[in-house]
DNA sequence: ACAGAATTCGTAAACGTTTTCACTTACTTG
DNA sequence: CAAGTAAGTGAAAACGTTTACGAATTCTGT
């Protein structure tokens, strides 16, 4: 009884007595096709409930009007969001998102995005999960429009949209700076990643131009992540303290880092200022309060789908670098204190 | 550049020197063929970088491997969670999954699930964005197999599977119970909704069991967030209280009441003990510590793909309710106190 | 009222697969 | 070695659309 048999447009046809070229015209409306036939069959259509088999229109239109998407994790906050985002903007230009979790591992991102070939997806947007996935995936480009999103990917002719992440740890270290604090500790993790790369410069750049002495504490895992947060401060916590304040290169660290202070019986902000970077939805709980550099992801979001469009309908564009722009925001984990000096 | 045309399976008949049809056997397997042409088809399509267009095979086999999920928005971290593992289930039983968000909006809901048909999914796991009116999306019910997911249809004969709201709240509440309090307000957020319900009257069943006086703080709102959450407990706070205990319906209520708790100079748990429901990601984060009963999450994303795929490859299967078992969590948000009597 | 143009519609091919059916081969077996 | 069986392969139809092409109809202006 489930096994109701699919409405087709030759039954359409049948019913209202025209043949089934016509009544494709009648649903595309590119065609020329007569007003009076059109709404008669389109009064059957929806009599009859019929819905057009994209599957079978794409056979012949060679588009399919899907994306993939590939997420290393959509349960990680910053992934979730930008999932939303991408979806919804997607779907209002008209396209369905196939959506694929990679989960930190190489391989599986090589055979989810094979798999998304073979669905035939007309673009591709992915959320790397190591800055050099674009080694293991640089075989599979020429054979689809992708476009990288989170990741920077330096001068690569790839597209990707990205934030501007020396900018951030820039003005988020300006801003302890002018805070008062003179000594701060920047926390990092994972060597070798372009992102990360970057950040790390923006927060020594930073230093140098404000004349503080950079110092840098970073671990050589491959993603940020609270337990590696939590793990990481809780070594750095055994050992007497030089510094004011704490720069995580992200949200995810820093939550681990208020964890291990807890512990240790750290008082933040009073004993130490903590500053993040992503601004996902639990930096802003209430007890958290985690100043933070803000990455605008709906705007990551819509200009990866705006960037990845213009590559579909436009074979012989380019590729393009979009760089968007941070913005602190100020929240109740960092603190005003006064210099020693 | 960008358009590497696609290598069918027919350019691949031509170099190997046989029929097309050979080259499908060789691929699908499930027909006989000699070992050695199957194993020089396979070399070739190797070599050529062939994939399968699932596409044009859906169109014959009429099965698209194609699974349709529903969510209200994907970056609420309990669907997010979800999701995730849907997914990676869905995947490792070869379906490919097509995420949309409802956004809480039912005549949104009612496009995408049209739309997801159109797509010729095989089948739907859906979180309805409201349990009262699955009325909307009767039609489309009988046009593919579909779970529910996350909410309680009651004895409606159609397949859900969803945790155990009221054994939930009622294992809640006698916890707090055994920690002494005798004055526990339940803090609920919609009127009307089956699970919504099932939570409340797990509470209220707790209570009169052991003695209790009942006490239920609602709005009709109609979904739980972090902000609902806030704005009705700053209410509640301008009252003089009578209880020692707060039973949240969602941690994301119960986080809005943490951040009007704290701007209302009320300590918790010193003050009040307060419980959630869900166990999201956020509750156990180190200032959080927020004590609250876990749904299985991974059991329900699995489960609901089981009795979806069920459904599918056996049309005469009926329909299952799946009640799954929620744990309790104990966090630091609640603590032991003397009975007053 | 008639030529020509414009409009509307039907026929058929095409998209890339799977699968039935029938036809060759090759292999058994007595 | 004949005959029967098994195994491997090819031809062609089918899935549900879109669209180029051409035929038929209606409209326009004189």
């Amino acid at each position: 009884m489930q096994k109701a048999k699919r409405v087709t447009i030759k039954d359409i046809a049948k019913v209202a007595g025209v043949s089934y070229a016509t009544v494709s015209r009648a649903l595309s409306g590119n065609s020329e096709i007569g007003e009076k036939t059109r709404e008669m069959v389109l009064r059957i259509c929806d009599e009859m409930g019929y819905t057009v088999n994209y599957m079978a229109r794409s056979m012949v239109t060679q588009r399919t009007f899907l994306l993939g998407l590939i997420v290393t994790h959509v349960n990680n906050p910053f992934m979730s969001e930008l999932a939303y985002y991408i979806e919804m903007y997607a779907r209002e230009r008209g396209y369905t998102l196939m959506l694929c979790n990679s989960a930190h591992d190489i391989d599986f991102e090589k055979k989810v995005f094979e798999l998304l070939l073979g669905r035939q997806v007309d673009g591709l947007i992915i959320a790397p999960s190591d800055s050099n996935s674009y080694q293991h995936l640089k075989p599979y480009l020429s054979k689809v429009p992708t476009v990288f999103v989170g990741e920077n990917l330096r001068d690569l002719p790839e597209s990707y949209v990205t934030v501007d992440n020396f900018r951030g740890t820039y003005i988020g270290t300006e801003y302890l700076h002018s805070l008062g604090h003179r000594s701060i500790l920047y926390f990092g993790y994972r060597k070798g990643s372009v992102t990360h790369q970057l950040r790390a410069d923006g927060y020594m750049s930073a230093c140098r131009d404000l004349g503080l002495e950079p110092t840098v504490y970073e671990s050589g895992l491959p993603f940020s992540s609270v337990e590696h947060g939590h793990q990481m401060a809780k070594q750095l916590f055994q050992k007497p303290r030089s510094f004011t304040a704490m720069f995580a290169a992200a949200d995810s660290l820093a939550l681990g880092v208020m964890g291990a202070a807890e512990e240790a019986g750290i008082r933040i902000p009073e004993d130490i200022s903590l500053m993040g970077f992503d601004n996902i939805t639990y930096a802003g709980l209430p007890r958290i309060n985690l100043a933070t550099i803000e990455q605008p992801q709906k705007a990551i979001g819509s200009m990866a789908v705006d960037v990845l469009l213009e590559k579909i309908n436009d074979a012989s564009a380019g590729y393009s670098h979009k760089i968007l722009l941070p913005t602190l925001i100020k929240r109740g984990s960092c603190r005003k204190i006064l210099p020693e000096a």
